[in-house]
DNA sequence: GTGAAAGCGCTAACAT
DNA sequence: ATGTTAGCGCTTTCAC
């Protein structure tokens, strides 16, 4: 920047206005430092500008369990959309449910001064980051609820999408439904169990935990779990399908077993191809673009200081997609 | 840093000297400076820290086509990996195959004094990012070789692989063979076409481009343009479906038109369940955790000053992984 | 409209 | 093993 001013014979000062679009430089001086920054091939440096301006840092982070999940990155692209007009870049994160590796990403972020932060929370105790919050971070929890932490978030109706899905079994005269799902401590993951029960319960059928499955390592993992529940004596007649990962193991299995036009399945958000598979998957979808777009605008309002209203829990609507899968009929169907 | 300094009874210089973890400082100070630390719930600023020790910003900049993309949200995670455990950032951002949005992302990359750039170019001339080059930002492009610039690149073997894919159609006794794929601009998907091209003129069959669909604006716009194609007198027998995102649509187009079972398919690249649609879709897979893990390694060499060789382009193998879509046999089969 | 001086938070170089 | 001085590249404040 001293060179660009010696070039162009003005102040560093001058340079500054210039590069900053102020009003008050006359229109020869702005041409003269313009190429000037051109022949000394001039960079601004963002990061000195930020040191002595104090505050922003224009750049939030995103955490996410895992940026190359689909709902995640899909999420992340409807994040990026709204502050790349806003210029403001996006710092990403994956933990792998990993609540150490959660905070040493948060801890990274600090470090670079974010001024904002998108998080699927991996952690189950979040008021850690309350020092983060008084520091002036502001804070949009996604896909999870906040646990001991006061900040806006945006999750999927977890619970009532499950519940919807496991009725919609029921009433297609099934009895004997299996549930594979997540791990139990993750957050969206016990409420989609929590949906399951209560569907079951509101219809007085009792609850067989040998036919809950949470929890998987790999996916043949899940492949192999769902291939044993299907060769029990009493094996469920259906399946819901708690998480978009799980969908096509759980299908593979499936069909491994011969069973695709017999055992029906409900998922939880599924997968590219679920129209094309025969019969097509009956999903309950989420909205991932929606809650990107929803948590990355509440967290503008946040950041501009516009809004100071309580923080707030919004809560997004699912769907049931009727493609086949579903609909099979069970013993007890009308 | 300078109420942390006081608290601990230290110079500033101690206090940075235990955050950076330097040798030569007594026991008792580390524990008294972690002590006042944690007291004031101090945040270190790597801007600052930067702005004074020069170089370098400890991120790097991911500039993909479309980072929701399956394809390159898995690329991501694998260059995130290879950067989490050296304590380097990873900014990321969208081009949707535009130039300008390209060169506005290396700006912003560039004031932000990334230390290295992985990129999927959307522009055909690269010669603009030598400047960056020379200021010292290292650079690897991904997916597409690089044009007027001399940097090290990954990509996947385009032409060999579909070459080989459709060879596998001819051989299967498939002499008209449809081609759909991305914008002939993209180099990738030139090359692909080169690809088909090459095939079809080794077995002899003359090219007919009425059966060459290329470029599409939406997955509606690429499903009726294959339902077009399929309704024509001297429909295809095999479509050759040249990107990812294209195959589903194709294959909705195809199963509408209820020709799953005889006209023949291979995707380059396919999709979550293409294994799970019947027939399972035949592929040319690439590997894009190979290629990210591989720019990514490459960039830390070249970031380490460790590596002065001249630029590489490593070109990695396609794998044609047989399913079912792409052994239907055509008019000429054996 | 433009410039001079001071300082953001940190660390390299040089003491001690 | 610890402290002092100076300065990274920019922008705020105030002067002109």
């Amino acid at each position: 920047m001293r060179d660009v001013a010696a070039l162009a014979d003005v102040s560093p000062k001058t340079v500054s206005r210039v590069i900053n679009g102020e009003k008050y430089v006359s229109a020869e001086i702005v041409e003269r430092v313009h190429a000037a920054m051109e022949r000394l091939d001039y960079r601004h440096n963002l990061a000195a500008s930020q040191l002595r301006a104090g505050t922003t840092s224009a750049a939030i982070g995103l955490i996410l369990v895992d940026i190359s999940n689909p709902f995640s990155s899909t999420l992340h692209r409807a994040v990026e959309d709204v502050f790349r007009t806003r210029g403001i870049a996006v710092l990403s994160a994956s933990t792998d449910e990993d609540a150490a590796r959660e905070r040493a990403a948060v801890a990274t972020f600090a470090a670079r001064r974010v001024d904002g932060l998108i998080m699927m929370p991996a952690s189950r105790d979040h008021s850690y980051l309350s020092a983060d919050v008084r520091a002036g971070t502001h804070i949009v929890l996604i896909d999870r609820p906040p646990a001991f932490l006061n900040v806006d978030s945006v999750v999927s109706d977890n619970l009532g999408g499950a519940e919807a899905g496991v009725r919609h079994l029921i009433s297609h005269g099934h009895r004997q439904i299996g549930f594979i799902g997540d791990w139990p401590e993750v957050v969206s993951s016990k409420l989609r169990y929590d949906g399951y029960r209560r569907a079951l319960e509101t219809a007085g059928i009792p609850i067989d935990d040998s036919l809950v499955a949470r929890g998987f390592s790999s996916s043949a993992d899940v492949e192999q779990t769902s291939r044993a529940l299907l060769l029990r004596s009493d094996a469920p007649t259906a399946l819901f399908v708690a998480q978009n990962a799980l969908c096509a193991p759980v299908i593979r299995a499936i069909r491994a077993h011969g069973a695709h036009d017999r055992v029906a399945v409900v998922g939880f958000d599924g997968f590219e191809g679920a129209d094309l598979v025969e019969p097509g998957l009956t999903v309950i979808t989420q909205n991932p673009l929606r809650m990107g777009t929803l948590a990355a605008e509440t967290l503008v309002q946040r950041m501009s200081g516009a809004s100071t209203t309580p923080a707030m829990n919004h809560v997004l609507p699912t769907v049931l997609i009727e493609r086949g899968s579903g609909e099979l009929p069970g013993p007890f169907a009308a």
